[in-house]
This record gives C-alpha cells, sequence and structure tokens, in this order.
DNA sequence: CTGTTTCCCGTAGGGTATACGGAATCATGG
DNA sequence: CCATGATTCCGTATACCCTACGGGAAACAG
C-alpha cells in the first residue's frame, strides 16, 4: 500500500526500454475499474472482472497494480483530481458554492466512493489539489492564521457530509432498482400502522404544521450559509 | 427486509404458547452479532461466525431473523436506541451538545457503523427517537415553522460527519492495528519527496506559519458553534 | 399417547484476493 | 541468425461468504 511511484505516475519520466512491451498501462486499468464500479459497484470491479473487461487473465493485473487496495487507492485519487476544482476569478464563497456542486456531482458519478473511507487518505495529486484549493479559498480573506485550517475542515466535512448522502442514494438507487422517493412512498404506510404519534409529540407536532414539506437540498443549503455567515462575520 | 414486527418486538405482546421452545432470542442474536461487529468489523459477523459464537448451526439464525440484512438492519437501529439521548432541564444548545458527544461515542463503541448506509434506515424506535430528539430539542425556540427541521438536517450531518470520522478511525486503527497517528508519521517523508512546495503554495504558507498544529476536536467545536450561533441569530 | 407446532440444521453452488513459479515475448549485441 | 536478459503474462489452489430447500427432532396440550 501507499505506492507514491503510482500515484504520481504522471510526474514521474518513464524509462523502459527492454523487455516485453505491456499491453495495457496503468491509467488503462483505472479507467476500465472506474467504468465497473460506476455502474455497478465497488465490489463488482473486483480483480476477476476487471481482467476478463480487458481481455487479460486475472493475474496479469498485479503487473500494473501491486493489490486491489492499492487499485482503489488509485481509483480515489483519480476522482478525486478528475473533478478539477480550477477557477479564476471567483470571490471566496464563491469557491466554496463551486467546490459543493463539483463534490457532490463527483459523489454522483462515483457513487462507489460512498463504499470507501477516505480518513487515511491516498497521498496523490487528487488529494492535495482539493486540500490547495480549500486552504488557499480560506486564505487571505483576514481570518486568523490558527482558524484557517479549522473553518477549511468544517466546510469539507459539511459539504462532503450531503454529498456522499447524495452519493449514497443513487447507489441504492441503481443496485435496488428503486428511487429513495419510492422506496419513502412504498413505507407510507408505517406512519400508520407503527409510528406511536403519543410518544413523538414534536415530530407530530411539526408534521401537522407543514414542517416536513422541504426539497432536498434545502436544509444544505440553509446550513452551508450559517457556516459561511459565521466565519465571514469572525472576520469583521 | 423492513421488517416492522421485528424492529418493535418491544412493543408486541408474544402469544407465545404450543411448540418446541426455542432456544435463544432475536435479542441473544443481536447481542452476539454486535459484540463480533465491535471487536472485528461488520463483514466478521457472517451468520456462520454468529452462529459459531451461539453454539447453533449456521442455519438456525434464519428462525430468529429473515436474512442477514435484516440482521444488520436490526443491530443498526438497536445500537441508535441505545445511545440513549434521554435529557431533563437542559438548554437547546446543551441538548445539542449531549446529542454530539453520545453520538460520537456510538461509532467509538460500534465502528462497524461506519460501513452501513443510513439514507434509507431502518424504520425503528432508534431512528424515530433520535428525529423526535432533534426536532424537540429545535422546536420551541422560536424558529419559523419551515426552518426547525432544516436546522435539525444540517446540524445531524455535520454531527455524523465528525463521529463517523472518529468511527473510521477506530475501525482502521483495531483493523490494521496501527493508530492514525502513527500512520501520519509513517508518511512524514511523502512531504519531503513526493509534495510539490510549487503547485501547492497556500497550504505550504499555512503550514509554515504554524495553521495546521491542531488538535483533532478543535474544527469540529469550531464549525459547530458557527452553526449554533447561525441558528441562535435567525431567531432574534 | 396423539396431534400439532415450532425449532433445528446438512447440503450444495457460485463468488472473492493473491502467493508462487514457469511460459511467452520483445530489444539488443554479436 | 542466435543468445541473452528483461519483462509481461497467467494457471492453480485455498478458505469463506449467503441462503433455498426440505426433512428430522423436540416439546407441549389434551
Amino acid at each position: 500500500m501507499e505506492n507514491y511511484p503510482l500515484l504520481w505516475r504522471r510526474d514521474v519520466e518513464k524509462t523502459r526500454r527492454t523487455g516485453r512491451p505491456p499491453r495495457l498501462s496503468v491509467d488503462t486499468v483505472l479507467a476500465a475499474a472506474i467504468r465497473i464500479a460506476d455502474a455497478e459497484g465497488l465490489e463488482a470491479a473486483s480483480m476477476a472482472r476487471v481482467a476478463t473487461e480487458l481481455n487479460v487473465a486475472t493475474m496479469t493485473l498485479y503487473t500494473y497494480v501491486p493489490s486491489r487496495a492499492d487499485l482503489v487507492a488509485l481509483m480515489v485519487d483519480e476522482v478525486l483530481l478528475e473533478r478539477d476544482l480550477t477557477t479564476t476569478g471567483l470571490a471566496w464563497r464563491e469557491r466554496i458554492g463551486h467546490f459543493a456542486t463539483r463534490t457532490r456531482g463527483m459523489f454522483l458519478t462515483h457513487p462507489w466512493l460512498t463504499e470507501v473511507s477516505l480518513v487515511r487518505p491516498p497521498l496523490g495529486p487528487g488529494t492535495m489539489a482539493e486540500r490547495e484549493f480549500l486552504i488557499a479559498a480560506m486564505s487571505g480573506i483576514g481570518l486568523p492564521v490558527k482558524e484557517v485550517n479549522r473553518a477549511a475542515v468544517s466546510v469539507t466535512a459539511y459539504v462532503y457530509a450531503f454529498a456522499r448522502e447524495a452519493g449514497e442514494d443513487a447507489r441504492l438507487s441503481r443496485s435496488s432498482g428503486q428511487s429513495t422517493e419510492s422506496w419513502w412512498h412504498e413505507r407510507g404506510d408505517f406512519w400508520e400502522n407503527w409510528f406511536d404519534v403519543a410518544k413523538h409529540p414534536a415530530m407530530t407536532a411539526l408534521w401537522n404544521a407543514g414542517g416536513f414539506d422541504d426539497e432536498g437540498q434545502t436544509a444544505f443549503d440553509y446550513g452551508l450559509a450559517l457556516l459561511l455567515e459565521g466565519i465571514e462575520r469572525s472576520v469583521e
């Protein structure tokens, strides 16, 4: 695990001359694995399946990638980088909005990201580009040095929480063939047959007052605005 | 899936008289599964493994639980409920703090929760108790009806994001036998050998200014305070 | 003892990652 | 044209996963 030469392969020149030339490349393998995982989930992108897709034997993949864990790490860094956060001439709050949109899109395109842990991330270009983007956005707006990273981490956690939720929604919808909306609708009888009104007075009251009529994105926008306003206020 | 009688089994009286009496109970099975998952991860709590632990054959478990998916759903609702959010006489902000502490503790005790999706949650007492607690905390502080649920959802997402992170940390630490701190330390050479200072000026500048010296909890507290202050301000 | 109900469980089948060692293929130098 | 060395390619074998199906065993009521 943690194969820096592979993660940073674009920055390293290849000095390969002799020997049997490879039929594939790391990027070919990655592209196939990501394509399968996008459509059928991370588990479907098994070594055997990816190999079949590329018309080689399973063990051939181990020529390009040391292990499946490494393959997944490479996949993650790849989609983080491909999200392409670069912007020009945007104010810091707009940059955060851009970050949120792109991150959500990334999870929707690659729902298998929800099946991977990011607390020990691949130390590759994708991860680094994300940190640089956020630290840059939070720097130079007048925040005390000690608070720049705190603000970046808070916002990241908040944005990722909702993006991940969207990704999980997409993943479950594809794998079960049923949208989450339809899933809830199918469980409409729960509220009549099992929900105990007496034990849940606050929910019941709010329900009767129409407090649950929101669309999906509303809560996200509400909280993000509070966070960003709070950060802005701590500058003045 | 979605077996309400099992989820709400405590509210349903058992009318069992005749026939061979069971050796186990749903709660016994759940307890064993949770114990194994706590110590070795969700995958380790396989039907075969749980059965072995209880000295019965694998297929015997299917007498108590319809499928493994149902077992996991029951495990989730169980630990959500056992978190026990009940409080008395706390102000709303303190209640949210209580929620955060208990939720974090739950993820630390049961790190396998990070391997389960909660976007289509088990509709059992644990899930409902959580929603009731949060809606109750956000009600009666003067928020417009439309904003009560938005505030509850925002805060939930934020709190869960950090709690989940703590759980993933615990899970990886146990499964790899290495703490995340030691993991980072082991990768200290990354910054010297692979990190491209020229491409990451904002990170580099902040690093040199000592902006990355924070402890873990600091960022969480920082953002939660902003969120709660924002909610409070929208009341006045 | 009989009838009834319920629990208990053996079998069988299609998937998974990867250590190891040998075969296939290519560029080069003589 | 052949020998050499480097590299890619891949067959095999292992232990575990979930669960449909249906028959055998056990306990209780009367």
